[in-house]
DNA sequence: CCCTAAACGAGACGGTACGTCTAGTCTTATG
DNA sequence: CATAAGACTAGACGTACCGTCTCGTTTAGGG
């Protein structure tokens, strides 16, 4: 698990065999398939409780504040550790791994879903919120542009980035 | 190239081989080798074309009109075909090859979003939008939530999302 | 190791690979690289304990039968088994494999001569020799003889051969 | 051609390659196949014209002085110069390529044996020899030994082993 | 305290695809 | 019009990992 780790640092998810975290942590390859059948559920554990950590959930009495704190902390550890890389890694694998995309949208998907869901519910509460906006798509909205510039890498993620989202979903680009 | 868009419709992105196309199109692989350099380049270019000519830039005369219709019509095109699958599978591939990572952005996702920054352009020109939004933002937080969805599968990409993400970015969500 | 000495009957040395020896065998090719470098080396494991096996080193009284019986039952194995033209196959390929060389000195040349060089110092100690005669000069001239006929294919490798040879090299030719 | 010779000296029998030799000869591929079917060939005819002209008929009259000389002769060619390993790798391919077997025999063999038949005859002429010696076996006794130890390498090819063989031939090594 | 059974390290195994290489044929464009 | 240049089909090469499977060998808990 260290070892995972470890590895997810020193050559990157994709170098990362499970014959090396089977050689490196000095342990048979059997022993490591009989409790992760696959290398994407062996990483997605490594990784998730790490992640997961780092992100908790804000409060800072606005809306605002909240999506923008949460925004925010996403960005600050997918641009300052290896989580960015492992976490477009582990995308990728849910691309062509079934199993790993049922436990990916169970075991991180919903739970992070369901702590932001709180905020915009929170929102609703203060009346900060439309009452027509539907939580879900305010969900993909706030970071659906942020894994977009993640895995396209096609401009930087940085606080200029998460505050205009953030400004726009509230109060609209529209003149 | 025949042979490869085949064998995507046929076995998908990942079961794809280059020793399959190479024996199915009756060819050496080493002239396939010659030509692209990786699979995800095959791919890409067989790729590329087709879906660009499913994209055409829309004209309704509203830039409301003009998002939703660009929306809608990525929308149909991931849904319908077999590019939804192949589209993932790519990006999940740019994230291993960074080689094709520079062939995507710089055949991919440049001209497709020149294409759409034009839509905003001239939004803005009819003083459709706020001179403060930013044009890149913009496009991002149209497409960012698509492609989330795309990859995570957590949604559905359905038209009533393509409205609610379009209306939200126009109008806001706040009260 | 049986499926080599299959396939050297079925197909011949040339045409036999690694690969299909693999297939046949229904084993990954691995295993066989774990165990043999090379075809060279594979083939001259499986045909080197056969031949031996087929040459019992000969007991007939007297120098001149010993080394008859030796050249005639060289000439029956290679004349009568598939084992002609996988001999003529393996020195061929110790020609462009150095390191087949050496096996093939250390584990062929070396023991069968060592055999033979027996029988002639057998029949030194019976007088039977001149004590100037030159054990490996002897050796060369019993079996050069036969190897090049096996490998020019000039002739043919018959019962008249041997004993012309080895009448010769006993009481010389000259008049 | 000379290209050919060339490379025989530089790179060996083994690593020319039909394309090197027309990349440096500045000739296309099929030029090259149009003249000769196979490298064996190729090199055959570049090789046996040289090696033939380096073999003159000896004629010192005497029958041990002319087989000796011959087979000196034969020596000093295959060890000073790159023909012994081109030599070796040519009935290496001998053994592969029936066209060239026949072309070897044909324009090789034959021609050399002749040559050489002619000293064994002149020796039968002058009595030097027991009318019962057959010159085919007699050929083989004076260069079988000298190709064994060409392509075996298990001892050297020098002028002691050159007058053993002959002196055993003439006089036999039976006490 | 032993003894047995589960888990373990080590790594061989069958299998798949990789990317490279060479052979010999076929195409093209030039001089 | 022949030719150099080199692209092409074909297929074996040797490598890397995969996921499965024996092997002994620890290592604990129940007799």
């Amino acid at each position: 698990m260290q070892t995972t780790e470890q590895l997810l640092e020193d050559v990157g998810f994709d170098a990362l065999t499970i014959e090396d975290v089977a050689q490196v942590a000095g342990v048979g390859k059997a022993t490591i398939y009989r409790r992760w059948p696959t290398k994407g559920l062996l990483v997605f554990e490594a990784f998730g409780k790490e992640f997961l950590l780092q992100q908790p959930p804000p409060d800072t009495g606005t809306l605002r504040g909240d999506l923008l704190a949460a925004l925010r902390g996403w960005i600050r550890t997918v641009n300052g550790t290896v989580a960015g890389r492992t976490l477009a890694g582990l995308i990728a694998e849910v691309q062509r791994d079934p199993a790993l995309g049922d436990a990916w949208r169970d075991r991180f998907v919903r739970p992070v879903r369901d702590q932001h869901r709180m905020l915009v519910a929170r929102g609703i509460g203060r009346g900060e919120l439309s009452p027509r906006a539907d939580p879900e798509v305010l969900l993909d909205l706030v970071f659906g542009p942020a894994y977009h510039r993640l895995l396209q890498s096609h401009l930087p993620l940085d606080d200029y980035f998460a505050q205009a989202v953030i400004d726009v979903i509230i109060s609209g680009a529209g003149s």
